[in-house]
DNA sequence: ATCGTCTGTCACAAATTCGTCACCACGCAC
DNA sequence: GTGCGTGGTGACGAATTTGTGACAGACGAT
């Protein structure tokens, strides 16, 4: 059973709905209309979000955006709905991070089967991401960290630092790619700027600090257990 | 760097192509008609394979089933690109397990996109590029070796020596040779570098020093199992 | 306006890597 | 055995890379 946050214009309501894979059906479990959309996905956390673009008031992008800036949200796939298939809309979405798309108009079924999918793929992302050793705890999917239970704010741009090398699963991440991922910079910059992120980022880790290593000359990694040869 | 299949009925060729996440282009590495889509993927193993429904002999359908069939294949996620948005081959192709799909016409630019974001999500699931005999394990991403397990950790340069030794596969390496791909130098160099360098690969191997062997007059070789004639 | 936080840059310190060299050991031809 | 050529080894210094603390501007909240 998964929870799914659908921001829709047709029926002009938020709904939270429950995705039942099953029965491949929707159940509204609440509608607010006093609450916006961010609030009740910050609130609810649910495992996808169904954004429509064309929504009567706002800005589908700017909702989008609000969801990606928020630690808690940032993890949660998103799947567009776009109208008649606007070639920019749809790439306007996928540069934004949107995990996928499905074009109006579109049959109910074909809907269920991409939020089925959407949901298989990321399902392995949401359950077993959490990392834990000892009393360190990163969840993936949030990429809240926790160290001895009580919770480490991160800063914007630690987040999306920390989150790229975690991701990365253990590989290394090089300096390049860090600096154009995180802060879009195109070519081969002469910066310190990452260096101190990443001491910064490792004083939040307390003395899980190693779990960034450096790897001279390329970049970083992070790894859940950094055990000593 | 990733590797991805595309096969397509425009080209009508099979191209093995590498996706340069960074650049964002697509290069056409080899091209082959003998084999079959199926074979190849087996072979490669890519990354991600991008897969046309409408092929001119074959049916798309049946290759799916085929790379889903075979463990090796099994794991790689597929992009299809169907017709003009028949409703039907979408849904049939992700009832079989797609994990993404393009509709016709679509520009190249979404096309790149939306694999580079399919790349992107099975990053950590495709365990590629890594390098095996015996108990040593290199991995091409993580630049990590693995002895029984153990990992150690070596530099670039002896990264990119062990690696050219390690691809040689058993066959000789010549000095010039690699004095050339790993250093750049151009012409014969009167230099002990490279001897430095093999004397600290081989303090890092331990007890598997023996598997770099000199060949006296020539270069170097990797063996795996140095066994005593 | 004022305060606090976040961020990028800088200068300097520390650490690592890397190439060279001197010297030694080994193999081979005679 | 002797001599020559080739490779092994340890040490050293230079160059490169990264860590670190301080600082000032930007930004937002109060």
């Amino acid at each position: 059973m998964h929870t799914v946050l659908v921001v829709d214009d047709e029926t002009d309501i938020l709904e939270l709905v429950v995705f039942n894979l099953e029965r491949q059906q929707f159940k509204v479990l609440t509608a607010d209309n006093g609450l916006t959309a961010v609030q009740i996905a910050k609130d609810k956390i649910p495992d996808l979000i169904v954004l429509d673009l064309m929504l009567p008031g706002m800005d589908g992008f700017s909702v989008f955006r609000e969801l990606r800036a928020d630690p808690r949200t940032n993890g949660i796939p998103v799947l567009m709905l776009t109208a008649k298939g606007e070639v920019n809309d749809r790439i306007a979405g996928l540069e934004l991070g949107a995990d996928d798309y499905v074009t109006k108009p579109f049959s109910p079924r074909e809907l269920l089967l991409r939020v089925r999918a959407l949901l298989k793929r990321t399902r392995k992302v949401t359950v077993d991401a959490s990392l834990k050793s000892g009393d360190f705890l990163l969840e993936r999917n949030t990429l809240k960290l926790f160290l001895a239970g009580r919770p480490v704010d991160l800063t914007a741009t630690e987040f999306k630092l920390l989150r790229l090398l975690v991701e990365a699963n253990g590989e290394v991440q090089e300096r390049d790619a860090l600096l154009r991922e995180v802060w879009g910079y195109s070519d081969t910059m002469l910066t310190r700027t990452l260096d101190t992120h990443v001491k910064r980022l490792r004083e939040k880790l307390g003395k899980h600090a190693e779990c960034i290593q450096t790897v001279r000359g390329v970049g970083y990694r992070f790894v859940a257990s950094p055990n000593p040869a």
